[in-house]
DNA sequence: TTGTACGCGTTATCAA
DNA sequence: TTGATAACGCGTACAA
């Protein structure tokens, strides 16, 4: 056993690769860089001995160099219990790693702390990817004044130079509402989420939209937390309250798989032949066969695919217009409408 | 519209922030560093027009130091559609922000890439956390060659100077199997996830052990992925084959919700009167009400607390003898046993 | 309290 | 093809 703080064993630097294999440091930085002018032999050489002393270049210094990036992109992902979030967070991973960038990963549970993502502004980052949490526009200021790019996505931030990825929210509430009004529901009820956010407040002015336009009026507009439990909690009170409802439209998957145990196991409903329940964002729980949830996809690959597209032209042209994409959404037809 | 590649707009840097505040660059860097010697007057300038320029020291310059880290901490992660895994992915990343720690994170899909691995030991972490994915042992010998600590979780792995924090599976298997004869059930089966990892091992073998110790023989040994569209088919053909069988005990919750729902769906099975069920992990989708799963508590609070105190003794210590850390599992009494 | 000078590990430039 | 040398941005020992 040891005690008492002890020194920090360092790194093999190429420069003790150089003595080792009696060659300069240049050498050494060659036999690395690709395409770089260096005898074969000296190669092998440099090349055999860093293996054997485990040497590595690093990295950050390497992000030093005037021209050097450090390959490091934060990620501001929502809370992980959200499947959504981590569905997303693993795609979006994966595309980083393709294009050789690394995740520093920031969020992750209920309350995004601010103080975090300033935090990590603290490194180069090659950008800020703001995904989810809630968090404020100051935050655009900082990247700018820091020269990192910000992309962000699942809501739409008008700052100079920011590129968003968005769903149309207000397309797939229409969407919904139209599916259940062709099932012949009439008496229809909204179930958000956390009612500060934008893609609730879209979701939610979408469904009342495509109901007055059907000519119709909501018959309960509820606010939760986009968690399960919530969504349990919220179809109780209502149908406690004796609201008259044969159709309801949740602002995320998990609320509406909460609803439709509270409807079966509270109230005895069939669904949907009783109560119809849509959803919201197709997690892989909603084709679950005990599920089967009728929701509306916003693509994960998609928005994906245009975050990667918008991070790589940016990094090619930094100055280039900033542009805000919409993710068309689409309506999934399983068994709960 | 901007065409062709343009040149990075470069950080501010302390020297330009010396300039245009009028003073040396060091005292630039002590106006940041806490406790360094700074006339008071100075001090509030330089902060102002670093405030102005958007200064922010630059934290990979800063690790570059003798005494520097990077306070970059490496994770890599299972797969995030698998709920165990996301949910403590999001309380260690929490515990390493309350440490000052960065959580670069790898992994989260199917496949997780050996190559990833090493291609992030380019940078010089702080540590490497190995939570989840199937990796092979010689991570080690690299972590060990670029003295980078490695801490192991959800497994053991007997190399020099590596710290482990595992659920102690055996004993969680006992448990499950103790808690399903203790209910009268005496012909059980175990549907076990990927067969190549040491935690499904050591689950079956506690499966087998407690079962012999009572005087029972398995009815019925199966292996599936984890999954619940896995644990689904799975007992979809122990049944089909007229395996007769009064209990379950499943590697993970998920594998355990999907045979619940085969049971009940495919063949009209009342749970737990006509099988009992009894999952691993404890996921959050256990306790919703429409699942009650009974499972065996694979504590990811006391995991991750572990593995920040191992963390922060190893970078204090890094001499110090290595430990392995048994989390004690916990039966969780719900409804499906 | 201040500024100068050096080191951290790397890549890029330049003259040989 | 080579090796010496200058950046990169920062912290800090040292001398003033």
């Amino acid at each position: 056993m040891t005690t008492g703080k002890e020194s920090k064993p360092r790194r093999v630097t190429a420069k003790q690769v150089a003595q080792a294999a009696g060659v300069s440091r240049s050498a050494v930085s060659r036999a690395f860089t690709p395409g770089s002018p260096l005898d074969e032999g000296k190669k092998r050489k440099i090349l055999q001995v860093s293996e054997q002393l485990g040497y590595r270049p690093n990295a950050l210094a390497a992000g030093l160099q005037s021209r050097g990036r450090s390959n490091l992109v934060a990620i501001v992902t929502g809370d992980l219990v959200n499947h959504y979030d981590s569905e997303i967070l693993a795609k979006l991973m994966r595309g980083l790693y393709a294009m050789g960038k690394w995740p520093v990963v920031l969020g992750g549970s209920a309350e995004t702390s601010e103080a975090e993502i300033l935090e990590v502004l603290a490194y180069p980052l090659d950008a800020l990817i703001l995904r989810g949490g809630s968090v404020d526009e100051s935050v655009a200021t900082h990247c700018a004044k820091l020269n990192i790019p910000l992309i962000v996505s699942g809501r739409v931030m008008d700052a100079e130079g920011v590129d968003c990825v968005c769903c149309d929210n207000m397309r797939g509430a229409e969407l919904a509402v139209t599916q259940l009004i062709a099932r012949g529901k009439t008496r229809l009820g909204y179930l958000g989420g956390l009612a500060h956010l934008s893609s609730d407040q879209e979701r939610k002015a979408g469904f009342e939209s495509a109901l007055t336009k059907a000519g119709f009026k909501p018959a309960i507009l509820e606010h939760s937390d986009f968690s399960y439990e919530g969504g349990y909690e919220a179809l109780t009170g209502i149908l406690s309250n004796d609201v008259e409802l044969d159709g309801l439209f949740c602002a995320n998957d998990a609320m509406a798989l909460g609803a439709i145990a509270a409807g079966r196991q509270q109230f005895g409903l069939s669904i949907p032949s009783d109560l119809s329940v849509v959803g919201f964002d197709d997690i892989a729980i909603a084709q679950w066969p005990s599920f089967q949830l009728s929701t509306v996809r916003n693509d994960m690959d998609q928005t994906v695919s245009q975050i990667l597209r918008l991070l790589t032209e940016r990094l090619d042209q930094p100055e280039k217009a900033s542009e805000t994409i919409l993710i068309k959404p689409e309506f999934i037809s399983r068994g709960t409408h």
